[in-house]
DNA sequence: CAGGATCCGGGTAGATACTG
DNA sequence: CAGTATCTACCCGGATCCTG
């Protein structure tokens, strides 16, 4: 690893790898990316109709907090009933590929993981 | 994205994607096996003090799952004062090209990302 | 040295109700 | 429809103390 990064283990406000996980680990930023990414345009009910798991409230938030770092456009009709509409950012985009890496890995380990967690606890 | 993975936003239990983001959620254990990538072998205190900002209690839970899912290994000397051991699995070594291509897109975004946020609270 | 046990505070997620 | 407001409960993480 770089020395950039070794230095900076130390430093949690101003570290890079602290920072983006922080984004990606809070519980469903990536799993919204991951809808965008693969339906384009799509609404706030129609998210939560896909990841239906996730409360009005945490969706709220959590599409908040993508728009304020740039990963996601928010475009807000003038309508009634309201109209909002989300949509990947070019930044968002770019790290798309990074995050479906991190699933195939995850797919492909995913039941070894779990056996041997299984075997762990006994 | 494949079929696979959007039925499975649903499934909050069996989903590989929420199954990964939750052992990359938690605040320590991508950071633990990058220095392990890192240093190839390294004891207990070792590690806390290249990330001193970890409490010894985290330090060790984080451990203790990441030897669970198989992704590091444990290697206890049966000495006084005892010593303990830690390495990346192979399974953990074959995660690590992953996190560090999501590290490296972290740290090219991470002015612009910081930026956009100080904007947006205007 | 490498942790385990315990106690404790704060933040965060969830549920529910409400609104432009 | 697309959120906000409020309230609560739980869990996580830190601090401290202890031990083989």
């Amino acid at each position: 690893m770089d020395e950039i990064l070794l230095k900076k283990y130390a430093d949690v406000e101003n570290c890079p790898v602290r920072n983006v996980l922080d984004r990606f680990g809070d519980k469903w930023s990536t799993l919204v990316l991951l809808v965008l990414d693969d339906v384009a345009v799509i609404r706030f009910n129609e998210i939560h109709k896909m990841i239906d798991s996730i409360s009005q409230k945490m969706l709220a938030v959590t599409l908040k907090s993508l728009e304020a770092d740039g990963l996601i456009i928010r475009k807000q009709y003038p309508e009634i009933p309201p109209r909002v509409e989300y949509t990947l950012s070019e930044r968002g985009a770019s790290l798309i590929p990074h995050i479906k890496s991190l699933v195939q890995w995850a797919n492909a380990n995913f039941e070894d993981i779990t056996k041997s967690r299984a075997a762990y606890k006994k």
